[in-house]
DNA sequence: TATGGAAAGGCAGTATACTGTCATCTTTTT
DNA sequence: AAAAAGATGACAGTATACTGCCTTTCCATA
């Protein structure tokens, strides 16, 4: 029908722009099926996961570190504390800051969580050949790395991945 | 120092579910500032973009064709009657729908916009080589169209890309 | 040392996205 | 025709994401 062959002109579906918010659709979805029994978000996982990695670190040092923005994380800390998983206290060098621990509950629940969350990225990428994941990966590195400063809250290098550039300086040592 | 080592080993930042997120986050980001003149939603362009194509369309098969959450749909169209982009009016024939069409004003503003959105969609490709470009985005469709039915909001084949036409163009689904 | 700029976090407001529930209407079955 | 089953949309509730504004605190510098 008439209809039918409008539909077929619709141009959006192979727009990059679309298919990423597909994509990011379709990761949670996974997620949240994959780690039901957890009852956690991909993003508070990636929180927890990063404040276990870093001891103390303050919110925006940690929204910066995993690209949240910086509104956001106020609240996922807050679910975190709530759920027992997270302990926060007022710094003492700073007192701005607002400093980020791991409980046992916490740790533990990572450790636990850990295989359903290999699953879930697995299952992504599983449509793909291994080969054409290896390639996918790749490219979609480059992409986000490269457009890292498009988005209001940028993964700055010297916080997340390196962190030799220019981490060594203030912060952080006021070590309980 | 033990710090920076701890963030170093921070596995997040390679996991598909994470670069998903975040190229999600960066391609909203470079629509909301190519199209920052015109006021409007990447989920806004696309909804209206398909309200023109199928005039008279109803809010879940509209929702079915773009892939939105059969809630989230109702306050974009909301959103957009407002603007006197779109107009509903209740069906006829079936009573329980919302026929969508767009107005005149909705017409002008996407041809008015469809330069800018371009733009977007190419800027956000720009950090890859043509070639590279190819290759994602092949990747990149494969997998959102394989993954299809993993999220709330799968897209049916019957009222999306293909419809009757499935023959002259087979959306490449196997070979490259 | 006084002061202005900058940083950290909170809060209000808006927009997507999903779950679950409900009322209404349609279609199918009996 | 009456009852059961299914579809459509509305609504409440929760979670991410971002903009803008505000207070508190820190820091550099005049």
């Amino acid at each position: 029908m008439v209809e039918e062959a409008a539909e077929d002109q619709l141009a959006i579906f192979d727009l990059p722009g679309h298919l990423a918010r597909r994509l990011h659709q379709i990761a949670v979805s996974i997620f949240m099926e994959g780690a039901r029994e957890f009852g956690i978000t991909p993003v508070q996982y990636s929180a927890l996961s990063a404040i276990r990695h870093v001891p103390g670190i303050d919110q925006r040092r940690l929204s910066r570190m995993i690209a949240f923005d910086r509104s956001t994380i106020g609240d996922v800390v807050q679910r975190l504390v709530k759920k027992g998983l997270v302990a926060a206290e007022r710094g003492t060098a700073d007192r701005r800051t607002n400093r980020l621990f791991i409980t046992d509950e916490g740790s533990a629940a990572i450790d636990a969580m850990q295989p359903a969350v290999d699953r879930t990225n697995k299952d992504l990428l599983k449509p793909l050949s291994d080969g054409e994941q290896a390639i996918f990966m790749f490219l979609l590195q480059k992409l986000v790395h490269r457009n890292n400063d498009m988005s209001r809250a940028p993964l700055f290098p010297s916080e997340g991945r390196q962190g030799t550039a220019r981490a060594k300086g203030p912060a952080g040592d006021e070590s309980p």
